[in-house]
DNA sequence: TTGTACGCGTTATCAG
DNA sequence: CTGATAACGCGTACAA
């Protein structure tokens, strides 16, 4: 095993002076600097980064936690990478698949000061246990949340679903029908969305239930089938994501069901499904929030942050309505 | 900082005594360890993983390099995870976005021991560079390469696109357009089971050209158009992958040619959108790929590992032929 | 500008 | 069964 050691013996320096060449310290002979290069060129030496870190107190290793690989979780994912990449820092995954167990490996991992930091995508764990690990380390979240040791970068869905409302009613869509989602805190806001968009309107509450838990394909592809057994049909229907809707859109392709022309769909996220298949939607900018995740534990860690992004909702508008 | 002496000095006994607790060694009094895990608990203590790193000389990290998530690389390094979960290592993953350099950091990281091995799907540098590092650590490789050093559990694509084309001869069609990828060095595979096939059925050569370098959605579409202003049209297209299939599908769609009416698109990797979009096409099992890559690391890293899985392909006939 | 010596926190050997 | 103590490899006061 070649070390530091070997390499002073070799250069006839001491370690101070071949640690000094390693981190580009000033005040040093540029002869023996060029001694010191030569030899650790000669034996193909790195320093262990075990030791730098134990040293240090500090990995440099920021864990990623998500619950799996969702079209709305990996461009976030993705775009954290990136930027955690540029600052030099290197990025650990955590797939949970919502088991708690899962999560607490990455909980316990800064505990044990392996990770400098963690962000939370989807959490397992109730807030309160993941709250008792901030004093290990920074935490940051994706999720509405809010709390004193553990920032959010969520963005409120109120805002967006609005957007969404707004839309079908430009397009004159009245009898709507809002399919829910269940994950984290969002539902509340859209919720009250619809209140607030039904009262500004003055639209009667037309008795179509309202759908909760709906977030895959296959959940999309329900709700068309059920559509097509109602008498009262809805005219629009605003899906709690871009999966629900390409369910539904694709479901009622197959039984020649007109899109809009039957009946109007709208989706939340604006992920590559949605691009596919011409679906309106509502984007928002994953990417910033990413990156204002990153920038938050950076500054957090002491360390010089850049800026935060402002976030904004935006309609995607394609023609699904 | 609490540390192991810390423990030591409060429970009235050596550093030693601890460390055999911690790790659960025998030969402990009962009275003593209890003593010891009573502290540990009161001052919430854990080992310093840094420390224990360089003391065993392993991280129990393993690097997962990939230029990015595309619908096919997902899947292997969602199975990759969770079999490393389940043997006690933590993934950390690089995304290249095919960047010589960003190879780099991760190659740099087995070298400098922050990772005790690597899994390589889509490399950035050339072979030979990638073999240099196979000395600081075991490299095992998604892509297809025969080489003494870095292992591989690819498959030969050769037998997945000859189920594929003996399909569409079944169902009739001959005049059948390949549509070809560039990744790795899978497309000679598919030229040679494409000229067995030809010779196999004497079909004659129709002169539709060879199209490379064909990956994406908007691939997809590209050919779509391209289909549509010729004469003498192909009766099916054998797509590289889904991804193309789906672009060349929804495109067709969106200008009324038929699918299979009209012409029949063949996908490969059964992904996520080959089940949504109805896509007839090969499967293949990255899953126990991944499980293959942990197992061939596992067994050079000098662990136990599990026995390896044969892999087969798999037509999946849906509705596009 | 350089070297000595110590500390980072842990594990393992070895003598008792 | 237990405790000193020597590594593991690196960075850095401090003294020179």
């Amino acid at each position: 095993m070649t070390n530091i050691r070997e390499i002073a013996r070799l250069a006839g320096v001491s370690t101070a002076t071949v640690s000094r060449v390693i981190n580009d310290h000033p005040y040093v002979n540029a002869e023996k600097r060029r001694k010191v290069l030569e030899i650790i060129r000669q034996l193909d030496y790195v320093p262990n980064s075990s030791a730098t870190s134990l040293k240090k107190g500090m990995t440099r290793i920021v864990g990623v936690v998500s619950a799996s690989y969702t079209t709305s979780s990996t461009p976030f994912i993705q775009a954290f990478n990136i930027i955690a990449q540029q600052h030099g820092f290197n990025v650990m995954l955590f797939l949970t698949d919502n088991d708690c167990e899962k999560e607490r490996i990455a909980l316990e991992m800064l505990r044990s000061k392996q990770l400098d930091a963690l962000v939370c995508l989807h959490r397992a764990n109730e807030w309160p246990i993941i709250e008792s690990y901030a004093k290990y380390g920074p935490i940051v979240t994706w999720q509405r949340l809010v709390s004193e040791h553990i920032p959010s970068v969520f963005m409120d869905q109120y805002q967006g679903y609005m957007l969404s409302l707004e839309h079908l009613y430009a397009r004159g869509y009245r009898r709507i029908l809002n399919v829910y989602s269940s994950r984290g805190l969002n539902t509340p806001q859209r919720i009250r969305a619809y209140d607030d968009f039904a009262k500004k309107y003055t639209l009667d509450d037309i008795g179509f239930p309202d759908l909760h838990h709906m977030m895959s394909i296959a959940d999309g592809e329900h709700i068309a089938r059920w559509w097509i057994e109602q008498s009262q049909k809805p005219e629009a229907i605003a899906c709690s994501n871009d999966d629900v809707a390409a369910g539904l859109l694709t479901e009622f392709k197959r039984v020649g069901v007109s899109i809009p022309g039957d009946v109007a769909i709208i989706g939340f996220d604006n992920n590559d499904l949605a691009r596919l298949l011409d679906l309106t939607t509502v984007h928002y900018p994953s990417d910033k929030q990413a990156e204002n995740a990153f920038a938050i534990l950076l500054d957090r860690l002491g360390q010089k942050a850049p800026p935060l992004h402002a976030l904004e909702f935006e309609l995607i508008e394609r023609r699904s309505t």
